[in-house]
DNA sequence: ATGCCTGAAGGGTTCAGA
């Protein structure tokens, strides 16, 4: 089994990312690329990538629907065995398209873009709780071989936003939700980039407005979670902050995990670096959020 | 007082995002 190196990207629209994803690839150079956000239908979609993917020897999985959610799969390390959604999970009120899965060079990999959830305590918000039990589910019956990548919309610990108390009252934080991960993660999965980096700011996706970006004010919502075989494969882990900078991009940055070779020439864990505290600064307050 | 950006659909504006 060769390196591979896995990615995830809240792309916010695959079409108007165009002239960031391409080059994005070409440099990153990754084996499977977890996909959210592609707001296309899977033809307009295939219309639009379909070449581009093939003349970078990449597999496709799609599963999209026009202007909202959308997730996909590329793969150049083998695409099989795909499944679309989560199977008998919720719909909001029908089945949105916001999981995607397939075995990729040994690995189940799993797509994921998590409903937002809006406010606490609305029927978004339980939506959100009851996909996220869906999503253990699909997991649970699955092997430890395995990737859950994706837009989480939950931030895991108060490490994991820039300021806690200027998200009180809002989701992303909530004891519920960060519950319902706790116990996706906890049929054995880990958080690369956190055990990678304990204690840094360390962020994911920064609001569009308001500077935030500039001010490094955002949230680490975008995780890859991996079962024991693969977390033990781990040989770098990161967020690639240099895609949200520029013209054109995503609110959201890649998360990239880079694995050795194989499980009986494996290297073994990579020691973390010593823990540093998260040093909080800038603003209180988000930018307002209608009423 | 505030969706301050961005994207999409559809229609001359509204909704959604986190």
């Amino acid at each position: 089994m060769e390196p591979v190196r896995i990615a995830t990207w809240n792309v916010n629209s695959v079409k108007q990312r165009l002239p960031r994803l391409l080059p994005w690839l070409d440099e990153r150079r990754p084996d499977v690329v977890c996909l959210q956000e592609t707001k296309l239908a899977d033809d307009a979609f295939a219309e639009l990538l379909h070449d581009e993917l093939a003349a970078r020897s990449y597999e496709v999985a799609a599963h999209g629907e026009a202007a909202w959610n959308g997730v996909a799969i590329l793969s150049r390390v083998g695409l099989d065995d795909v499944v679309a959604g989560l199977p008998g999970g919720p719909g909001f009120p029908h089945p949105e398209a916001r999981a995607v899965s397939a075995t990729c060079g040994g690995i189940r990999v799993v797509s994921v873009y998590v409903p937002n959830g809006r406010a606490p305590g609305s029927e978004h918000y339980e939506y959100k709780l009851a996909w996220l039990a869906s999503l253990r589910d699909l997991v649970a019956g699955g092997p430890q071989e395995v990737v859950v990548c994706g837009d989480m919309n939950i931030a895991p610990t108060d490490d994991d936003v820039f300021d806690p108390e200027a998200y009180e009252g809002h989701t992303h934080v909530t004891a519920p939700e960060r519950e319902a991960l706790a116990e996706l993660q906890a049929l054995g999965l880990h958080d690369v980039v956190r055990d990678r980096w304990p204690g840094e700011r360390v962020f994911s996706y920064w609001d569009y407005r308001a500077g935030m970006f500039h001010q490094d004010l955002g949230m680490r919502i975008d995780l890859i979670l991996a079962g024991a075989p693969v977390a033990e494969r781990v040989r770098a882990a990161w967020i690639d902050r240099q895609a949200r900078k520029g013209k054109g991009p995503s609110d959201h940055a890649p998360v990239i995990v880079d694995l050795d070779e194989a499980p009986d020439g494996h290297i073994g864990p990579v020691v973390p670096p010593p823990s540093r505290p998260v040093v909080r600064r800038g603003a209180k307050t988000l930018p307002q959020t209608r009423e």
